[in-house]
DNA sequence: AACGAGACCTGGCAGC
DNA sequence: TGCTGCCAGGTCTCGT
């Protein structure tokens, strides 16, 4: 579910709440990665949204609050969560944990199975909450670079693939594009993250950033399904180079793409393409 | 500092 | 049909 651009594709999907004001918040199952602060409610109950942002995979939530402050709300997906903006109420379903309800009517729905996503308080300097300080740059922005990657690979010995999935270098790699921006570089997701030329680095970097941005537009070319169905449409629509298809034929020479375990996640790649 | 493994949790599927 | 085992889009924490 939530790779990068898929939370980017949830942002933009909420972007019709903004400027609406708070009717209450409704926390059916607390128990997230972190438990969901109990105060939220009488925090947030009169409260007006007026920012939608993106850190990383974290959905920011900007609240002018009825005091006079502001705040923001974290909101992390996980493995498996989904947010939903639905026009009218609906019976909740066994994994909706959080809900905030608007004066509109409309409702913000958390679903998550599998719990490993998050909701939490950053108060009025987001900026500076510890999940965020750690965090590399942006995929997209162009202090993400050639120079940079090579500058900061240098003393790690980890397959590149596990390197580039480190949020602390850079943000917004997960598994499956992990592996799809590899095989575009054509790298070897096993190779040492040390062993990479400057040249490999530049490959690297616009292959990264080239898949996040294929796959930006095709979540954003699935917003009405995405959150019209709850299916989770338009991310499967794409169509993946190797992620997924072990055994088949590679796209580009037809040797089947193979498997391995890396840092205990799949690991999807070509050994002709990717020497 | 860097690495690998474990942890959190539920659901779906293949195989018996 | 039911059970078991394995797998899944994330990422923090801990021991080495």
């Amino acid at each position: 579910m939530p790779e990068l651009p898929e939370v980017e594709t949830t942002r933009k999907g909420l972007l019709p709440l903004l400027n609406q004001q708070v009717l209450c918040v409704v926390t059916r199952n607390a128990s997230m990665r972190w438990p969901i602060p109990s105060h939220l409610h009488q925090t947030l109950t009169s409260s007006k949204l007026t920012g939608l942002t993106r850190r990383a995979k974290y959905i920011l939530a900007k609240f002018s609050l009825s005091n006079g402050e502001n705040g923001t709300l974290l909101l992390h997906l996980g493995m498996s969560g989904r947010i939903q903006l639905l026009e009218v109420d609906e019976p909740p379903q066994k994994h909706d944990h959080f809900d905030i309800h608007f004066t509109s009517g409309q409702i913000l729905r958390l679903r998550d199975p599998r719990r490993f996503g998050a909701v939490l308080w950053a108060g009025a300097a987001p900026e500076n909450h510890t999940l965020l300080t750690v965090l590399g740059p942006e995929p997209l922005e162009d202090t993400f670079n050639a120079q940079y990657l090579q500058q900061h690979i240098r003393t790690r010995t980890m397959a590149i693939k596990n390197v580039i999935m480190d949020s602390h270098l850079v943000v917004g790699v997960g598994n499956i594009y992990a592996s799809e921006s590899l095989f575009r570089a054509k790298i070897n997701p096993q190779t040492s993250a040390n062993q990479l030329s400057l040249a490999q680095c530049r490959r690297l970097v616009t292959e990264i950033k080239s898949t996040l941005q294929d796959a930006l537009a095709a979540g954003g070319s699935s917003l009405r399904d995405f959150f019209g169905v709850d299916g989770g449409i338009g991310y499967f629509q794409q169509e993946y180079f190797v992620y997924g298809r072990t055994q088949q034929p590679c796209k580009v020479c037809n040797h089947p793409i193979e498997m391995v375990r890396l840092g205990q996640r799949s690991t999807f790649f070509c050994k002709v393409c990717q020497p």
